[in-house]
RNA sequence: UUUCACAGCUA
């Protein structure tokens, strides 16, 4: 049974959605019983292209294979109609979890501070962020690297910065991929001076990625001299170009 | 053996 999961998997990555249909048919045939590994890992493959109604036939399937959805499955789904910006059937979901008596898991928030963050829906990020709290669920790095980017997204600077102090707070250490997010929102929104002070860093150690972003919206801006000025800036910071 | 942010390597 692990093998045929790991044949399906293989599939899965392989886009060949087609052949991981006939693997299942035939481990069927061959007296094996999927498991809810094996189902989860056929609805994700569905999900990641969208393919919402063999996403429904697959959840029939587990029903008639008295497979139980777990929380992996449903965060799956959420996954699946979240990126696609199918808020409403994202939204559906969550309830069905909870009518299924599953408790939304670190994971499942994250999921959803992802999806309403590139949505830019502050409100609901907040919410999410209150049932965090009152599940007793502490946030992770990957919850605030999120945070920060769904902030940054939406031009929350002040929260965004809130959101670093608290990771601080924590006792979580920032990552490169946390400063350069930041970066991310201040330079596309033309606030220079915050960018540049993400430098000089107290935070991280910038990389030449760090560089590459302000490069890119200096450019934009027209203000060519001040980006000459950075690549001659990440030089004398010893970043070597790759 | 399955889901969520990023990063790195393959380059």
């Amino acid at each position: 049974l692990v093998t045929y999961n790991i044949l399906l998997r293989a599939c899965a990555q392989a886009r060949q959605l087609q052949k991981m249909e006939e693997l299942l048919k035939k481990m069927e045939l061959g007296g094996f019983q999927p498991d809810i590994f094996t189902f989860n890992g056929i609805l994700d493959a569905h999900g990641k292209v969208g393919a919402f109604e063999a996403m429904d036939s697959t959840l029939k399937n587990m029903r008639k294979c008295k497979v139980k959805a777990d929380f992996i499955t449903y965060n799956t789904m959420i996954d699946a109609y979240g990126k696609a910006g199918h808020i409403e059937k994202m939204e559906e979901t969550l309830e069905k979890m909870a009518m299924a008596n599953i408790k939304p898991q670190l994971s499942t928030l994250n999921t959803l501070l992802n999806i309403y963050g590139a949505a830019k829906c502050v409100v609901q990020m907040e919410l999410v962020l209150k049932s965090m709290s009152e599940l007793g669920i502490r946030p992770t790095i990957i919850t605030y690297e999120v945070l920060i980017k769904g902030y940054g997204n939406s031009k929350c600077f002040d929260k965004m910065q809130k959101c670093l102090g608290a990771m601080g707070d924590a006792g979580i250490r920032p990552k490169i991929s946390t400063l350069n997010a930041i970066m991310e929102a201040y330079s596309s929104n033309g606030l220079f001076k915050e960018a540049e002070n993400l430098l000089d860093g107290n935070i991280v150690v910038p990389t030449s990625l760090t560089y590459c972003i302000l490069y890119k919206a200096y450019l934009k801006n027209g203000l060519n001299a001040k980006a000459d000025n950075l690549l001659r800036k990440m030089d004398a910071a010893g970043i070597v170009p790759s």
